[in-house]
DNA sequence: GATGAATGAGATTTCATTCAT
DNA sequence: CATGAATGAAATCTCATTCAT
């Protein structure tokens, strides 16, 4: 009755060591992370994962698209009933701000190990999802140039690329052992620089 | 008495191979590239790799160090005789275009493999590196917020860290079959973008 | 004062399981069929299949003794009171007819993994069945060569492997989607192919 | 220059490894047999089976189909110029004898794990070739009904299948300790058995 | 009787590296 | 310089089985 698909069947103990796996992948990326590394940080023997996965890229996969629902469902929702392509733009950038604190692990995946991912069949829904967020992005820079509130001269796609990078990378970066910075800090830091420039 | 390491012995050969394992490495990452796929690509076995190198890692090695190299000795030359902050960061990041494009390959295993090469003794020069670009940039930044160019709220290390991304990480971007930005184009966007902001 | 053994506890349940397993085992071969997927299709865990069998081995052990006695047991009763030869190798066959289609499980359990099977001491007593059943076929060749009925040249223990094989190998014939044909149908089919070549 | 797949470079060693594989095939089953026995049986580690061969299918499809592309060319060979569709059931049948024992291992494979091969895209070429063998019996057998020399009522497919099955199943057999047959013992005692059965 | 979690042994495979020829 | 063969460590995964609840 029920579906085979391990995937399929939530439970506490898996969603705790899907997130213990996504603390490591986190830190040292996807392919680095050894299925063992994720077993002794769980207490258990690397064979016993597969009582919950199907593999470990059933883990990955879980955590990737888990992301990508989050960012696609706020990114349509924060250029709904925006009267301006600028507020659209901060709507997109304050969404991420809630999201993306919430899934570093994805990001981090993404950025060490797109080349391993994008490649399977399995997860071709990273090129669909990220055509997507392409599209939005693109969609509300067009409207700004359109309406006059943004440059005319913009690239829009090479405008989204550089912003969605700058949004999205520095939640990858290393926790080093000293300062570090908080997402929001980021973002705000971020939002300064961008809508006002470096200079006063 | 010339030293017994084979890094030492430079050769037409040599540097064709450091090529073509770099090209692998820009599109796939360090680590997932084998030695066989470099050794095909040069069409010999690649047990005869070893003839050339020592390790895959000083294959890694080589590309890392001539990266880094380059971009200190263009930094450090940038801020000479600058008479504002602006000219310095502009020269800093004008000194970068050139420098980028010949570096694809190190900007990739940077990305990707970053915790790998830190974790590891023989590459504890990349964090002597990154520190003294951080305190050139950061350097900057700092005089301009004192000589009133600046905003003085910017958090300098912050900032420099958003940029140097921002600045480099575009580079690493995978090669799509489509349309893709020369290092020029990505750079000059930016600029135009950073100094100028989004808003007309 | 039971028996520990849960091999002795017969049961409506375990019997739907032994033939639920048997199923799988015809179908896929003995070892290439998992645990898990004889629970799937019962509906339960893997676990609990051992609240009804000691082993996976124990179910085989049903499926295999169960067919060899009745097989043994057909052909006991085959060869009593037959006036000549050729009725008692008639009877032996038609016995198999009635029996076989029983039994696929066991049949391809034998073909696959006979080898796994025959290698340990717990099975031990197929080999004593094979001999005995070797022997009622051997003896009722050899009187049919003494009385004239059959040709003097047969090697009989060749042709009684031949025989046995051609006779049960068909039952366990992949059950292609196409047409198949039944057990009655075969056993037939070879009847009229090989009955007159044996006689004179 | 030269493919990059394994498969397709041939050496004297790696078909000597392909033969110590197939005789553990050919005694236990192909997936009953460990890649770490072959290595043994080789005097090497299991890992360096893999400098010679992509995975233990690879060995297993080199096996299967030499054997295939032998029977298929023996078999169009054997059709050819045939006066009687008897001639031509014969010839098939004398090809075979040359071409089965040197193919034991394959034999064994088919008879114990069918199941697991036919199911891999990889195999498919097993289905093709066995329906062609189908066609090249089946035509005969019809080509003999139809000039009288068999039986209208023979199903001749049904025919084949347990022609086929009787003529290169004994190959199969386990070797035991005591007194085998050789296949031509095998096949001349089958001759003499099926031959008068199927002629009216 | 069944679940859910885990064990533990062993399987296939990967890959940087070594080395005699 | 290159080949061809091999090493050896480690990775992912499989699966029968156990057991507390």
């Amino acid at each position: 009755m029920t579906t085979s698909k391990k995937a399929a069947l939530p439970s506490e103990r898996r969603a705790h060591l899907v997130q213990l796996a996504g603390d490591l992948f986190a830190e040292k990326g996807f392919r680095a992370t050894t299925v063992r590394e994720i077993a002794d940080a769980a207490g258990i023997l690397s064979g016993s994962l597969y009582h919950h996965f199907d593999s470990k890229e059933s883990i990955g996969d879980e955590i990737l698209s888990a992301f990508l629902d989050d960012v696609l469902a706020g990114y349509r929702e924060a250029v709904q009933d925006t009267d301006t392509a600028r507020t659209a733009i901060e709507q997109i950038v304050h969404s991420s701000t809630a999201t993306l604190s919430r899934h570093r692990a994805a990001l981090t995946m993404l950025q060490n190990d797109w080349p391993y991912f994008s490649a399977q069949p399995r997860f071709a829904y990273l090129r669909k999802a990220t055509k997507e967020i392409e599209q939005i992005w693109v969609a509300q820079l067009e409207r700004g140039k359109q309406s006059g509130e943004f440059r005319a001269d913009l690239d829009a796609k090479l405008v989204y690329r550089l912003l969605r990078d700058i949004l999205w990378m520095p939640t990858a970066w290393p926790r080093s052992r000293g300062a570090s910075w908080s997402t929001d800090q980021i973002v705000k830091g971020l939002l300064s620089l961008l809508f006002d420039g470096i200079t006063r």
